[in-house]
DNA sequence: ACAAGCTCTTAATCTACATTAAGACTCTTT
DNA sequence: AAAGAGTCTTAATGTAGATTAAGAGCTTGT
């Protein structure tokens, strides 16, 4: 439960200095989450922006039917959090549920900003992750918008091989915006072709 | 063609100095664009970050089927772009296309970098407006996979009141993702009830 | 070792939305 | 004023994907 994988992270991007790499070791705290376990429920307010050492985490809202519709996935050396909620400090409608044990690295939003002030290259480092977040949700906006199911379910499998062996075909059908019957029939098309 | 309406835009959010003020009038250029000019085209690179002062653009690709998918629209105070090719300097699949007449303040990206590196603020500045745009792509990702048409364009209305009677509804269809005559009937039966 | 509970599949029926085609109703442009 | 292009609507028919139900293969816990 070290920050190393963080700071390893980090330095891919840009090296850090000594006060840096210590006061990222300071404000991030480790924690081991269970499978099953939430680490954000809906109606909370979302106090951490987190990072994925191990493990493997879904991010999704229940509908007024009931419903659960997956946002997003998370595995080693992604982050996940509800941005909306953890800046407006306003109640999240989003779970975030850890689908395998993980180890986690957690930062408080006050820690966030102390972080953004004191060491300002975060802040580059930051908006460039959001940005090539930016660039994901989009690419996924425009393939709800113009793809069938198939051809999003091929995508998912194409950018995200390593979920196929790890992520439940009930989960994949709820990312990808259909039943897991009718992602059934998508498997069975596909195998016979 | 003044940068007036960004620096005041900018105001809003933070107090510049003199000298930034300076350095924005320097960076931004004005450019005039007519109703149905493009500023983007799938092929070139993108490589203005623009901002609307006046008008109305929307961005969207073209299938393989030649039929148009609207990712974007923009209007007054918007900033408008392909993000990814502007970063990655690749070509972009994405066409920006002038919906009215319309004035336009735009910096390159050399310019972009030298401002957030002379200037850090506004590295902080970007950052918190890409995380809004995430937020607005997430909600309407968790839409796409759990809405129906309906309720996708009552969101739509609500959140967009002065789109209503700018943008036509071919456009309005296409970028909630359905046809012009299904867009229709759903705006008949909302009539009707 | 067994029940209990997930997960995946198959198949029948149903519905939201697409496609095609046609007509009315704008706006522009000349 | 007339032609023409774009926009909105209506209606018939077609299809992607939802729903429901049932059963088969896996894990998991006791």
């Amino acid at each position: 439960m070290t920050t190393k994988p963080l700071i390893d992270y980090f330095e891919n991007y840009l090296p850090l200095s000594e006060e840096e790499k210590s006061f990222l070791e300071e404000v991030f705290k480790g924690r081991r989450i269970k499978r099953r376990q939430f680490i954000l429920q809906e109606g909370d307010v979302c106090k951490y922006n987190t990072f994925v050492v191990e493990g493997c985490f879904r991010m999704y809202t229940v509908d007024e039917k009931g419903k659960e519709h997956n946002l997003q996935f998370a595995i080693e050396n992604w982050w996940i959090g509800d941005i909306g909620s953890f800046h407006s400090e306003e109640p999240s409608k989003l779970y975030i549920e850890a689908l395998e044990n993980a180890i986690i690295l957690q930062i408080k939003k006050a820690d966030q900003i102390k972080l953004f002030v004191d060491y300002p290259k975060f802040n580059h480092i930051f908006r460039v992750f959001t940005e090539n977040a930016l660039v994901s949700a989009q690419r996924r906006i425009l393939q709800n918008i113009s793809s069938t199911a198939e051809e999003r379910y091929l995508d998912f499998l194409n950018r995200y091989p390593y979920f196929f062996n790890r992520i439940s075909n009930v989960q994949i059908a709820s990312y990808l915006g259909v039943t897991p019957e009718f992602l059934s029939t998508i498997r069975k098309k596909i195998a016979n072709s």
